[in-house]
RNA sequence: CGGGGUGUGGCGCAGCUUGGUAGCGCACUCGCUUUGGGAGCGAGGGGCCGUGGGUUCAAAUCCCGCCACCCCGACCA
């Protein structure tokens, strides 16, 4: 392959882009891979083409290597199949709908299980056509509230979605196994640095379930890491280790005290150190029990008020509180006039239970432990109020939030440490759910019927050329790792003469030589060409400049900055072999 | 949906306060010179000033509405 830069369709920009902030963003749209067409749509120039199919070439050779086969489905597809997973209206307004011209209803799909269903449905009666192992690689759609950082977040994405079916939960387990190594393998091959976190599994339900994050300051997502035992999951997945529950009788009787003036835990701690609220003046906020009253509205159904009480020296996360209810949606209580029985800032869940209305606790609000907390009057909060005798939680619910700090829940001795990743890859053990809602059934070797289990495995490969780019860049451009950079080496005619040619008749050898090329030929000064090679960030330039006439041009490394003078005759070797990105780096 | 910001040629911006019919840099076209780190000179082409309405002799500029985009918060690959 050759590419002449005199005939490439290709822009780049001097300036960067004022609406781009982030890096992936900036780069991406400065150096001419693509450019903003919609909201959260983006257009895919020449390079930024062949930059995406490099990477989903390499998604498909790993895939290939595990046995899963391509398909791909429509992205316009009937509501049906979707009303009877029970998604169409769990997704809410996530999804994209339409009607036809005779008003049947449409969606863009978000993600196709429903159809790999139905498709193994149809054309696997045996269990002898087990396990299968399938994927696609499609445009998704999902109305995102907020599109965002470019490719990071879009309204139209490219994703891998593969999906697995066995008969039986080893099975299952195993094709997770083999999907998670060729995951590894994919996001190394990639050169990405990324953390295998656990995960919620989302809308979907079912069980193991672990995130892809690309490590980045910029990602979305937010997890914890124990440096002692290696354990790492996404906030939204982290549990708490339950408090220690006691005999709900051998705590002191509560009390109910005037406490003028405290909404806020704050000021209920320091009024009650000051006045020795229970005979004692250390109290933290750790010792209080603050309730917050939400929203929590079913798919397709009417909002209840729901109580959530988290120690008072933690806040309640609304994400986790978000993929704790999912599907149902959850926001702040505001319907304070329908109860008046609940007294902002002095809530207590002392009255809940009368009120009908649902108290989930923190894991760490046990029964049998006693708290500081709200008495359900202005001005007023009680002392030793008691879990199992004072009050009765109808549960508990993961939704306090995460500190840097905590206790690891998975050894115990480590502490949490908190970091941000850009969420690139998903895989989880499905079950049965969509098998189950299709009537998914294979005729088993003794005659009778079996429902395969099913995984689901999805990369965003638009994401993930984003967050290559994220990882891979500095101040002057982009650096493509080897394996996903359009082409392999980017020659450059230092000089309008002779150089042109010489360029030219070099980039033709090193092309036909097996190599991807590109050529600036441009007819415009050498700074102007350095600057852009640097911006596009091949891994390899080679300078056919001053010294040609004497047969010998220079090799960069993007990478390492590294500039060997080497004969025309070596470089196609030196190239191949990876000599020419390992000499000696520039000052 | 809440908060903040911005809409002027392909990109980055000025002009708006104090109305008078649009300008700068880059990019693009032509000519000459230049050529190893974003060249110089000269001559050009390109703009519904986001949109609808209003005020006015006259609106990019003033007034009202709407829309879009970006950033920060609630969803996900």
């Amino acid at each position: 392959m050759l590419l002449r830069m005199t005939t490439l369709f290709l822009r780049t920009l001097r300036e960067d882009p004022a609406d781009a902030e982030v890096a992936s963003h900036r780069l991406l749209l400065r150096a001419g891979y693509v450019r903003r067409a919609a909201p959260g749509g983006f257009t895919w120039l020449p390079l930024g083409k062949l930059l995406v199919d490099r990477v989903t070439d390499l998604v498909r050779a790993e895939l290939a290597a595990v046995g899963a086969q391509e398909v791909q489905f429509p992205a316009l597809l009937p509501r049906e199949p979707y009303e009877t997973s029970g998604r169409w209206t769990e997704y809410g307004d996530g999804i994209f709908r339409l009607a036809d011209r005779r008003g049947a209803e449409y969606l863009l799909a978000p993600t196709h299980e429903e159809m790999f269903a139905l498709l193994v449905r149809d054309l696997c009666g045996s269990y002898r056509d087990f396990p299968v192992l399938l994927y696609q690689v499609q445009t998704k759609f999902r109305d995102e509230a907020r599109p965002r950082a470019g490719l990071l977040r879009g309204r139209e994405f490219l994703m891998k979605d593969a999906y697995s079916f066995d008969l039986t939960d080893a099975g299952l387990d195993a094709s997770y196994a083999t999907m998670r190594g060729a995951y590894q393998r994919i996001f190394d091959r990639l050169g990405m640095s990324y953390a295998i976190v656990k995960a919620s599994s989302g809308l979907m339900g079912g069980s193991a379930s672990e995130e892809f994050l690309a490590t980045t300051p910029v990602g979305e997502d937010t997890y914890v890491a124990c440096a002692s035992c290696g354990y790492a999951a996404n906030v939204e997945a982290v549990v708490t280790p339950p408090g220690v529950a006691v005999d709900p009788a051998l705590q002191p009787a509560a009390s109910t005290h005037d406490t003028p003036d405290t909404p806020t835990i704050e000021s209920l701690v320091a009024l009650a150190n000051a006045r020795e609220l229970g005979g004692r003046s250390d109290w933290t906020a750790a010792d209080t029990l603050k309730n917050v009253v939400v929203t929590v509205t079913p798919p397709g159904g009417k909002g209840a008020p729901l109580v959530i009480g988290v120690p008072g020296d933690r806040e309640v996360d609304l994400k986790r509180l978000a993929a704790a209810v999912e599907p149902a949606t959850v926001e702040l209580f505001d319907d304070w006039a329908a109860y008046p029985a609940l007294v902002r800032g002095y809530i207590g869940p002392q009255v809940l239970a009368g009120l009908g209305i649902r108290y989930l606790v923190d894991p760490r609000v046990a029964v049998g432990t006693a708290w500081l907390t709200g008495a359900n009057a202005l001005g007023r909060h009680a002392v030793s109020v008691t879990h199992g005798r004072d009050f009765v939680a109808d549960g508990t619910i993961e939704a306090a939030a995460v500190h840097e700090g905590d206790p690891c829940p998975e050894c115990g001795a480590g502490t949490l440490t908190m970091r941000r990743g850009i969420e690139i890859g998903h895989i989880f053990q499905l079950g049965r759910r969509f098998t189950d809602a299709f009537g998914v059934d294979a005729l088993g070797a003794d005659g009778k019927p079996v429902r395969p289990t099913m995984g689901s495995y999805g990369i965003g490969i638009s994401r993930a050329v984003a967050a290559i780019a994220e990882q891979h860049h500095d101040s002057r451009g982009l650096v493509w790792p080897a394996a996903v950079a359009p082409v392999d080496v980017h020659v450059v005619a230092a000089g309008k003469g002779e150089q042109v040619a010489g360029a030219l008749e070099l980039g033709a050898r090193l092309s036909r030589s097996g190599l991807r090329v590109l050529v600036d030929d441009r007819p415009v000064s050498p700074g102007v060409k350095f600057t852009d090679a640097e911006l596009l960030g091949m891994p390899v330039a080679v300078v056919v400049g001053r010294r040609f006439g004497e047969g010998v041009v220079e090799v960069r490394s993007r990478a390492t900055g590294s500039r060997v003078e080497m004969s025309v005759e070596e470089v196609a070797d030196a190239i191949a072999t990876g000599r020419a990105i390992s000499g000696v780096p520039s000052a």
